[in-house]
DNA sequence: GAGTGGTCTAGACCACTGA
DNA sequence: CAGTGGTCTAGACCACTCG
């Protein structure tokens, strides 16, 4: 046992992220069990004789990857395996399909200018029901196939018509900038799950009562200013979220891998 | 206007802590665009009067809350905010119940020995059918009203009896651990919507074709083998998940904030 | 008090960019 | 070529933990 795994100092691979990869095999193949201490910086620095600083960005890198934490004046520990965190990334709901070879459109079911209601006067807190917004309705189809619909509001401050370009971005984000000279910065969104109405129903092609993912996203400005608000629905049946968690193996055997 | 802002060298607070909010200040006020250059890192530390290593400790904090991005040899520049990342974070299903007020019950409903079948077998990997699996039922409520269904599954290697402990930590790495000596290091979760069957309506309460979110887990252990494997389903009217991205602001107007 | 991690410095050399 | 960010060093002092 113990053979001395070795830092290549010449390498042009940086030596913090050789030492880091060394200690996450440690962790991996269970030399180094949860709740175990790593050794002290100051000793991992006399044996590969390399600087603490530089041990530090390594375990840095595994402190961000959750796989240890730091305790002021106690040491370095293996921490458990976080398995209660998944996240579920929004980018696969129209990215897999894509992956998948199919090609996605975007059809334009309406584009008007209307004046706030109640609801929306809500969501965008406003006082006033003067004003103009953008409603704009679109479905997104694979292959003939209609696999979501969505409807857009924005804010319609520019007098200008409306842009046909508005079809090139379909994204709410896209939507707001090309009507208004605001910049979207944070967004928030909302999932649920529900059932389709007869309108939907009809819209996409399937069933009434067919469960539906719902998400409601409301896009912000710098000033904390709702935007853009927008209320989708994708086919349960052709729709999934997958997410990971805990020590994931990104299996780098092989191929050249830049930190 | 360019009212010098300044650090405190001898605050409690680290100088890159301070730098950094002093940086991201600038960039959410508008005073630095998407696109817009930062000052030089050198600059930057000339003007503070303090070392560079200490400015790219402030600008990694930036880097990582992805506010700015660095290229070598030309800057760092600001980044647009990036609003196509929503990440759902699972917590919510029932740690926001939780902290509603509600408490959460588990019932276990049934918890038996069986042996694979043809589904279990290509899940956990399995070639033989005489392995032996825990199946564990249990229904999840909250003041009397039902709300999740949860079906867990767990190779059952030792011949201990079926522990009532492993009622205290009814998640499926609790029941993995307790009845197991693999540690799970890793997890997968798939989200799907669907509606109740029969069954499920009965032992939830609810009316048959009631929209659900369906959670299917499975658990991995360091060899990347399948110990543990789950589905759930959760009443579609009493959950929901909500995610954020781009520049959020944590408004860390007064209060202690040590980084 | 000895030992730990947390911060900070003032340099050094490198890789990359663009004129 | 000058200027940028990327890596690394060999120290220093601090805050914290625990005996």
């Amino acid at each position: 046992m113990n053979e001395e795994q070795s830092i290549d100092k010449n390498s042009v691979i940086p030596i913090y992220y050789q030492l880091a990869k060394l200690l996450e095999s440690q962790i991996l193949h269970g030399e180094l069990k949860p709740g175990e201490a790593l050794p002290t910086e100051t000793e991992i620095a006399n044996r590969f004789e390399i600087s603490r600083m530089t041990v530090r960005r390594a375990i840095a890198e595994l402190i961000t990857a959750g796989m240890v934490h730091a305790q002021q004046g106690k040491g370095t520990f293996v921490s458990p395996p976080k398995l209660n965190n998944v996240v579920f990334e929004l980018n696969n709901f129209n990215q897999e399909i894509k992956d998948f070879g199919l090609k996605l459109s975007t059809t334009l079911l309406g584009a008007h200018i209307v004046r706030a209601d109640e609801r929306l006067m809500r969501i965008f807190q406003l006082d006033s029901s003067t004003t103009r917004l953008l409603y704009f309705r679109t479905v997104v189809s694979a292959e003939d196939e209609r696999l979501a619909y969505e409807r857009k509001y924005t804010i319609y401050s520019k007098s200008k018509p409306i842009l046909e370009s508005n079809l090139q971005d379909p994204t709410l984000s896209g939507l707001v900038t090309a009507n208004n000279d605001v910049l979207p910065v944070s967004t928030k969104k909302v999932l649920q799950v529900s059932v389709t109405t007869a309108e939907e129903a009809a819209i996409l092609g399937i069933g009434v009562n067919a469960p539906v993912f719902v998400i409601e996203e409301t896009l912000y400005d710098l000033e904390n200013k709702p935007v853009g608000w927008s209320k989708s629905i994708y086919r349960g049946d052709r729709y999934q979220l997958t997410g990971y968690d805990g020590w994931l193996r990104k299996d780098n055997h092989g191929g050249i891998n830049l930190g």
